[in-house]
DNA sequence: GTCCATTGTCTCGCCGAGCGAGATAATATG
DNA sequence: CATATTATCTCGCTCGGCGAGACAATGGAC
């Protein structure tokens, strides 16, 4: 190993940020009396929204890696923060499905808001292959990160 | 909020890389009875450890963002799984410096070692143009993740 | 329809990660 | 040499997350 190598530079970068990230998420968590994965599972929940998925409780498990167990802890404190709602599906009634609260968003939006802003900046000074470059490298990573083979 | 924006999706994308890659930093503590915590610390001292400086436990704790407790607890964790070794400084008495195990880095490497292979590959078929656009975008998200104002 | 396997969520009891408070030892400063 | 400061560790506790299992709704097979 420890062959220095221009490109895991990127890859180290890469995961600086991801440790920087998890940190901002640990402060945000604390500061709204949360822990991680009560925020983790907030944009877990965000994107499902995002993306037209209904979040059911055990989606959102797996998408945590968390047991059923853990699962319920983590909605029964969301719940009883006012960041969340659950509603029983009628169309298969052992379901709940998971709706976040615009409170919460707001919050969420207080504080990531300025970090993403900045991070978007740099991307607007960015010509059209420059940010397809970056597109695809995270494109690559992610699928990099999500096969598990 | 939800205005779509072509960065805005960069940014989530950058987002979705950083929590797949929690789940696989808690997928390989699992396979070796550790925590995610005992995981992130391993790389901390990694990085420490490339970049030259001398990893202490006050110093660890910081990046982990844990008290002294808790990093006594992971260093106590870390040392009995044979992953490390505690050294008091000897210039400085109080201190512990710590020292990363050369089998924990191959357990890294096998795990983590595709995953990187994978990312890596993309940018090998990248021009310097495209390259220099990634790390110039990553530097800045770093920026914007690292900033606490 | 009636049974039964399956699926989705929740309850109970326990383990242990991480915290606060304070002890201890080594180093600086007067 | 006394005293403040720094670095780490110990003790006791809280509570997040796990395993096991309960319970309800669903979808078959018959």
């Amino acid at each position: 190993m420890s062959e220095p190598g221009p490109e895991l530079e990127i890859v180290h970068l890469l995961r600086k940020v991801t440790v920087e990230f998890g940190l901002r998420q640990a402060e945000f968590a604390a500061l709204h009396h949360m822990h991680s994965t009560d925020v983790r599972a907030l944009i877990c929940l965000l994107d499902a929204e995002r993306a037209g998925t209904d979040a059911t409780a055990g989606w959102l498990g797996a998408q945590l890696g968390l047991n059923s167990a853990g699962t319920t802890a983590v909605i029964d404190r969301l719940e009883r923060l006012g960041h969340l709602t659950r509603t029983r599906d009628p169309r298969d009634r052992r379901r709940v499905l998971l709706a976040v609260d615009d409170r919460a968003v707001e919050l969420g939006w207080a504080f990531f808001g300025p970090l993403i802003e900045n991070t978007v900046a740099v991307l607007r000074d960015f010509d059209e292959s420059e940010t397809a470059a970056v597109r695809r490298f995270l494109y690559a990573a992610h699928r990099a990160v999500t096969s598990i083979p």
